[in-house]
DNA sequence: TATTGTTATACTCTATAACTATA
DNA sequence: TATAGTTATAGAGTATAACAATA
């Protein structure tokens, strides 16, 4: 049995599950003193990216549903970390504006999000982490960033 | 707005989630024609690497829990993939055993499997594919296979 | 008619606590 | 007392279907 977990070990599948187990544990502490989790996190970016985005808009960039958008904006306004203001040129949307402390909350979080991936990429150097980042946007189709 | 989704695609969090995602739906289909998922794959991997292991080793191997291993062995026994069998040894463990059915599902499961992991990582060279896994690798702790 | 946000509902994956049978 | 498996239950995260308001 010298391979014993060969054909687990191997299994791109397998690699990223506990990949991003591990990561989510430590960005979850990382994160925590904040109030907020890595999830929202991920949403206080793309608000903060540009303009204010509608709840849809904002789902399309993270990947995810309409209907887990609410709960995600739900919580982040009982934070008050963003408020939800009609949109005057379309009633229909909401448009999410970040609130000072949601700025605030965004500027620490990133701080500490990047702290915490570094600490998880530890047995990488800079090169190796990049490159590790750069395929899997390659994978994924995503475009460099120029 | 030239780096519009920076923040996001630049985290790590977001390029593995979303990694995991689309694989486990290539995986998915693949798997599919034969009645199992990745999930039971997997398990079937760690029962068929060596002689038969009671729940809680295999649980222990893949990572997950022993109460989630109940309902995924039931599953399999179901299919008639694998049997429980007490261990004489030590009457409290049942030593989970591959049947015929399910080495052949390990088998095909395996080809099939590899097969859309490949079409996963098409954007990449088999050297770049190796690397990938390699960094993950390194970074969860996994000993390098001889 | 179509779309945005919402609600209700359900499904998957996971874990915790308590039970049983064995040790 | 401690451990392997089991059961019941609950919590995330996700999605589908149906509804109200607006376009």
């Amino acid at each position: 049995m010298l391979t014993s977990a060969h054909g687990l070990h191997d299994r791109l599948g397998y690699l990223l599950k506990h990949a991003q187990l591990e990561l989510t544990e430590r960005t979850t502490g990382a994160l925590a003193p904040l109030g907020i989790n890595g999830r929202e996190l991920a949403v206080l970016t793309v608000l903060g990216a540009g303009e204010a985005l509608a709840q849809q808009q904002a789902a399309g960039r993270l990947g995810i549903d309409r209907t887990t958008m609410v709960d995600l904006v739900d919580a982040l306004e009982k934070k008050d970390l963003v408020e939800r203001r009609p949109d005057p040129a379309d009633r229909r949307r909401n448009l999410v504006h970040l609130t000072p402390d949601g700025k605030a909350a965004l500027e620490h979080g990133e701080r500490n999000y990047r702290a915490a991936e570094g600490e998880f990429l530890g047995a990488l150097d800079e090169t190796e982490a990049a490159q590790l980042k750069e395929l899997l946007r390659r994978v994924l189709g995503i475009p460099v960033a120029t």
